[in-house]
DNA sequence: CACCACGTTATCATATATGATAACCGATTA
DNA sequence: TAATCGGTTATCATATATGATAACGTGGTG
């Protein structure tokens, strides 16, 4: 899988994450201290985000980092 | 959790997994593209690392990067 | 002793993630 | 119409991950 490809998926699933929980770009980049535009960035997959920036994400979820990875190559 | 302590626990899981393959930090770094040092400091937790290189380890490894991440926050 | 193999640390350059701001779009609503 | 809301895109500055190289330590082995 292309690098890339894995940036979208990660992005998509924590949109989907994001929007289960009823909550805005606005609100969580709030809690995660990002600024929605970068946000933004982030659910387009338009960056290779840091362990450190899911790790923020996954906290404001309220899920683990691997579940915003659900995709995977060695499952 | 620290992010640093976050990060400290990637670099021992990666060289958990890296040893019970039995190969050195040069071979995984070799396969990886990554210069040894540069792996080294890796497993050491001295850098934030992105998702894609984490994945270039899990790809080399045969592991998800779930794997690597062994260590959660909601798990 | 010299010589490797494996790993570590420091350093510098470069690429890029992130911070921050502004402008914009479409949909909704008053 | 104007105003707001959720989201997008562009841009620039800054921090830092990564690439690359060199020097070093330690343990084993000839």
């Amino acid at each position: 899988m292309e690098i890339n490809q894995l940036q979208i998926k990660i992005g998509e699933r924590i949109r989907v994450l994001r929007e289960s929980k009823g909550i805005t770009q606005q609100n969580l980049a709030a809690i995660c201290n990002f600024e929605k535009a970068n946000l933004s960035r982030l659910e387009a997959g338009r960056t290779n985000p840091t362990i450190s920036t899911l790790y923020k994400i996954s906290q404001a979820l309220e899920v683990s980092i691997s579940d915003l990875l659900d995709v995977e190559s060695y499952n």
